[in-house]
DNA sequence: CAGATAACTGAACGTCGATAAGTTATCAAT
DNA sequence: ATTGATAACTTATCGACGTTCAGTTATCTG
């Protein structure tokens, strides 16, 4: 009857029309361990300790670990599509829009770095999230793993505005969504990977590696 | 004495002179194992099986799992490295031959997908690899994790030459280096993570990637 | 042929993700 | 208030994992 570890007091059972807060205090749990100690070291045992539950009792609102790092990773890209829409709201001229929505990018991933690691890096990757890619049109945005697409969508409306507004791009809408998309990923992925590494200066990678893209896919003539 | 699933016949031990093969067989039969099902999913009894050995045996020659992954990918980086050596020793100017070792980095990575994903994506990278960075001046060439400084370094060194060759860049060396880097990563990251993927066309991507990193990074007024 | 020692094995430890079977608490209806 | 159904949960257990240790076998030196 002992429960040494608990973090919540035990005998606290929930009403029947509440069960889904166990759910929530089980991913709220979770993302803490993940974010600290990695998928891997993050154990079944360990997530159902601090809830205050037997590890079994996980399995009864997640069909195994993996559904669980499949709905943080959409709590995560849920994130992502909120920063996205705010600047949707604000009215830009097409190329500061790509731009600003670049920085927002980047600074997104390196405000959140552990979720952005947890999401895009860390290997455990959900293969449904994975698969889901970056085609949103033939997909049910709400069903688990696909948020990912609802994002790169967002993306992609900017450089069609940018076509519309007159300007022309050196490759398609979706390529060039895919180019910028693949650098600033490059950039982010090596800062959050190896925060403590000595890179030259941070904002000097990040202007840079803006101007390197906008310059890069925008024709100036 | 029965030993079903293995490869080698049982009995042949080595010579006292020559116990380093046995250390090969080990690297090369962890790799394949590596490279078709992943590290986790690779266990210890699996590579001892394979080579025709208990697993205990394995901790003759490495002090855990994470020493084997090590080794292997110095195997990738001197590899990398051999390749950008024979760019080396061609006779080109220096505009070119930046240009033609992104490509090459780009084709090292696509001919093999799976070697780079081990070292660069798989998020089992062991920490002496992340560690070394990309700083080689202080380090061992030779200690292993530090491969990967070495063949960073030939990339700045191109940088170098482009200086001294009168062009200006937009960055410095070191900078410059870091954010062409980190843009072919990206491309070959998403690349390699998702070959199956409805990406637009993969030469458009290569060609543009290239292009975009060239002259975001070299001064052309 | 006799130590010495390198190379290796069998058994075991503690922990992992996951399952099965049984128990307890809450609910709707009497 | 009591019942029967069922949601919520636990205990016990499984097979497999990385790793360690004490002991065994094969090769080398003399």
């Amino acid at each position: 009857m002992e429960r040494s570890l608990s973090t919540v007091p035990v005998g606290t059972r929930k009403r029947r029309g509440e069960g889904h807060t166990r759910r929530e205090e089980i991913l709220l749990a979770a993302k803490e361990l993940f974010l600290r100690e990695g998928y891997d070291a993050t154990t079944i045992r360990r997530i159902a300790d601090v809830v205050g539950v037997s590890a079994p009792a996980l399995y009864l609102y997640f069909r195994d670990k993996d559904a669980i790092m499949l709905a943080l990773c959409d709590q995560t890209f849920s994130l992502l599509i909120e920063v996205m829409e705010g600047l949707e709201q604000q009215p830009l001229a097409p190329l500061d829009r790509l731009r600003r929505c670049g920085a927002a990018y980047i600074r997104f991933a390196l405000d959140h770095p552990r979720e952005y690691w947890l999401t895009f890096l860390s290997g455990n990757t959900p293969e449904a999230v994975k698969k889901s890619g970056h085609r949103p049109e033939t997909i049910d945005p709400d069903a688990p793993g696909s948020k990912g697409a609802v994002a790169f969508a967002k993306l992609m409306g900017i450089f069609r505005d940018i076509e519309t507004s007159g300007l022309q791009l050196h490759y398609p809408v979706e390529t060039a969504a895919e180019l910028v998309w693949m650098s600033l990923h490059g950039l982010v992925a090596a800062l959050v990977n190896n925060p403590h590494f000595p890179w030259t200066r941070r904002d000097m990678l990040i202007e840079g590696m803006l101007d390197m893209t906008v310059r890069g896919v925008v024709k100036v003539k």
